[in-house]
DNA sequence: TGAATGACTTCGG
DNA sequence: CCCGAAGCCATTC
């Protein structure tokens, strides 16, 4: 692990706890918000390093058309959906309704 | 060192 | 939005 990495891990755990209740993100909204903006695949993959820290709610951060790319990388492969439907969000055929609506954009914060 | 991989994004059709 | 292809970048082998 080199220390740039952890840098950019812990931005992205910032950002994603910061994430309000019912709302949802993605990993390319976060890349931009740290200045990364090219770097979207490395939010997934730190989001995968985090799949460990239950402070991170990796299950809010979805792909840019709200799709649940990374659920099959969770524990189980229905938990995302479901942590997500808890919360209130409505999800059909893996992709969240309503995205833009819920859609929560890091920048605003 | 180089090639392959992926929880992505953007572009052209 | 769907589809195919290319680009990006850190990590892994």
């Amino acid at each position: 692990m080199t220390k740039t990495s952890e840098n950019f891990f812990e931005k992205v755990y910032e950002v994603a706890r910061q994430i309000p209740y019912g709302r949802v993100t993605s990993y390319g909204a976060i890349a931009k918000y740290l200045g990364a903006a090219r770097s979207a695949r490395m939010v997934g993959w730190a989001m995968n390093a985090s799949s460990n820290d239950d402070t991170v709610p990796a299950h809010r951060v979805v792909n840019r058309i709200g799709v649940l790319t990374g659920k099959h990388h969770f524990q189980g492969t229905s938990l995302m959906q479901q942590l997500l439907e808890s919360e209130g969000v409505e999800i059909k055929e893996h992709k969240i309704v309503n995205f833009e609506t819920i859609f929560w954009d890091p920048a605003k914060q």
